[in-house]
DNA sequence: ATGATATTGAGAACTGTTTGCAATAAGGTC
DNA sequence: GACCTTATTGCAAACAGTTCTCAATATCAT
């Protein structure tokens, strides 16, 4: 079963090994929902995802999306974001942490990283006996017109 | 109308003039609403305060607490927070800013101010062509066992 | 006191999400 | 491949938080 040396098939073959491996049945609606996440590049919400599916399987529910998008966060390959003002948008979990910067006209999402806020927030919560399970860092704003 | 040197009555009485003085008529229900968030120390949310009100007046609608929260909202008298997970919660806006460390097991919350985050969110808003309108940041940690 | 109208209360409507339940279908076993 | 156990599905109803509709009421200028 352990095969490091082959050749990954692809990302989403990977996943479904793995999510087989949790005990979990690799479902038709399992699948595509995969699929979908491997290739969408955005941060979409789960009626973007079920609409995408809808069109591989015309018979799959939102239920069914947000129990996969529910099941995929808790197995980490996916994470879960809840911007302001609508609804829980996702995006796959590619190991980087990053936060967001959200174009409050187009709610684009611009994703950033910065390695002394992150030292600054560990610095903050300790000082206030804290030690920070997740954090939210989330700027709105508007396009600058250079 | 300027008069800075008139020792305020109270907090609440300042806001019920600056509100008449907008336009907004001083009703009952208000009255009541802008004591409990002039009094309530902490983040309540809409529910909090309703049952606060009712106190007072047996007869006031939780639809109203939602109205005049956005009223006061877009007066700039008080700030929304959507934390995770959980209904709006409320915060009389007193100048100044602060972002919010809050206790995943109890729900409490810390306010802290950090210079240097805001300096490099606004660095890096910059860097990515972007003006920040607002931000967000939130720990969810749990309390050191010093 | 009176009138114009902003505001209210009550409940329906709405959005986003979760859940109960009977029907279906994975995937291990023979 | 057929069979069986049980995880998973689809559907609809339930749910939480919030907003809206509309007739009734109350505020404030006159």
């Amino acid at each position: 079963m352990t095969d490091p040396a082959s050749p990954a098939a692809s990302d989403t073959d990977d996943l479904t090994d793995r999510l087989r491996k949790a005990g979990f049945r690799i479902t038709r609606p399992r699948q595509i929902i995969l699929s979908i996440i491997a290739s969408q590049a955005g941060h979409p919400d789960a009626r973007d995802i079920f609409q995408e599916a809808v069109k591989q399987d015309a018979r799959i529910s939102l239920a069914t999306v947000y129990r996969t998008m529910k099941l995929l966060e808790d197995e980490g390959v996916i994470q879960r974001h809840a911007f302001e003002g609508g609804p829980a948008r996702f995006e796959a979990a590619e190991g980087d942490h990053h936060d967001h910067l959200i174009d409050i006209e187009t709610g684009a999402v611009v994703e950033f990283t910065s390695e002394r806020i992150e030292a600054l927030q560990e610095e903050i919560a300790d000082r206030l006996g804290y030690e920070i399970v997740h954090h939210r860092l989330e700027l709105y704003g508007r396009r600058k017109n250079t």
